[in-house]
DNA sequence: GTGGTCTAGACCACA
DNA sequence: GTGGTCTAGACCACT
């Protein structure tokens, strides 16, 4: 359902705006909050819904739009992708890309598979109640 | 062995240089391949090994001084820390910091918990088998 | 036959999409695929086959009207005209639009006059034999 | 060389003059004008010498990054990409995308691979001229 | 000094 | 109304 007005962001972040902006959609889309092909909010919706300038906004959208999320039609608006094999593929290419990251970094600190397990089932548990709290 | 030659940076990366730097010596250090207490290059050597700014690599000797991983005797140079609950200390940071990411990487791609302990085991599994082959 | 139902626009590309629809039609013209004389869509049923904008397709057909390409009726309809020096103005401004594009890529890849030529042949005689394959 | 100083801008252009400057540089690159690895003016410098707004140049370097034309290093300015096999590649890519393209489309006008051939050496030698004009 | 981000505000053509 | 581009000017962290 793309609930907006609830996106507030971290000035702190060393990571910018814009790119939290894309992170958002990127969850809320990947997760199906959002019928593809649908219309999203226009440029100048969306930065005041986020209280950011139209430039930050445009460059989130811009930015999506290259990787193929969204697409634009000029003088009428933004919209999700249709193409859901896309979609998934994307979804799977990035899955596996922190996946081997990942394993790669925690076998070379010496943890055999099933610690790699374990540490991330406590680690989930953990940042649960972590995030309960906020 | 410290084989610094062999660090490319990343200059893509937004994380800064001096901290990747950083990175670097503290894989180098958790992964056993620097002697304890031994010696480390000065920054003059370091810094053009690395092909890196005086500066960026002072900023980065300073930096893990302050953590306790390596310390100075002026004049002669510096050491890698002879203290081991430092190395394991290093090593709890480097995994949290990969599991922090990991985990918010899957997540955002709209998995939950449970599937990201299937994706992970089953990517294990395939990876194994991968690295049998090759 | 103005199989309009597969005109896809490409929203990416910088041209105008009543531009586009013009592009369209003049290439349906040369092709033959269009009685000379013979009646076009209405911009009613235009725009709701291309799902356009009514505004946007009463634009393209403004701009063929000027040009030449086709002629309406009041009342009536829309109409290719039977003029067929019309016809042969239209590909000769296709043909050169064509070359003007292509000769400006090419040699903004640093291809010399020569090297153009030279990549069209060789190209042309492979791709031939590739359509014979296929 | 790089001589930037005679790069003047087409205001009435439709295309950007973000998109005019990196098909400046894309030109330079390709004929060999500038040394791969070499470094290129800063953004400041830049927009100083095309009289654009450092935004403006930005993007431009930006868009070239994101093609791989160039990197750049935090703090420290804009390189060529060292890596001319990833040239090559670049080069040839776009090379076949525009011939299959300007082919496809003089084919769709009737054009026999011959006509075609002519059409395009009697536009070159008359684009010469028009070049020498101006 | 450098690149990177953000803002406020303007203008344009397109739908 | 929409997206797209551009400007002027500011601030930040990094080298």
């Amino acid at each position: 359902m793309l609930t907006v007005e609830s996106w507030g962001f971290d000035f702190d972040d060393r990571t910018p705006i814009f790119r939290q902006i894309v992170l958002r959609f990127r969850r809320a889309f990947v997760r199906g909050e959002s019928p593809p092909g649908g219309r999203i909010p226009s440029i100048r919706e969306m930065s005041a819904l986020l209280k950011v300038n139209t430039n930050t906004c445009q460059r989130a959208y811009q930015e999506m739009e290259r990787d193929g999320l969204i697409y634009s039609k000029r003088g009428t608006g933004y919209f999700f992708t249709e193409d859901d094999t896309m979609l998934n593929q994307t979804r799977r290419e990035l899955a596996l890309e922190s996946l081997r990251r990942f394993v790669e970094e925690m076998r070379a600190l010496g943890c055999g598979d099933e610690d790699i397990v374990t540490e991330l089932t406590a680690y989930m548990k953990g940042d649960e109640q972590h995030d309960a709290d906020s």
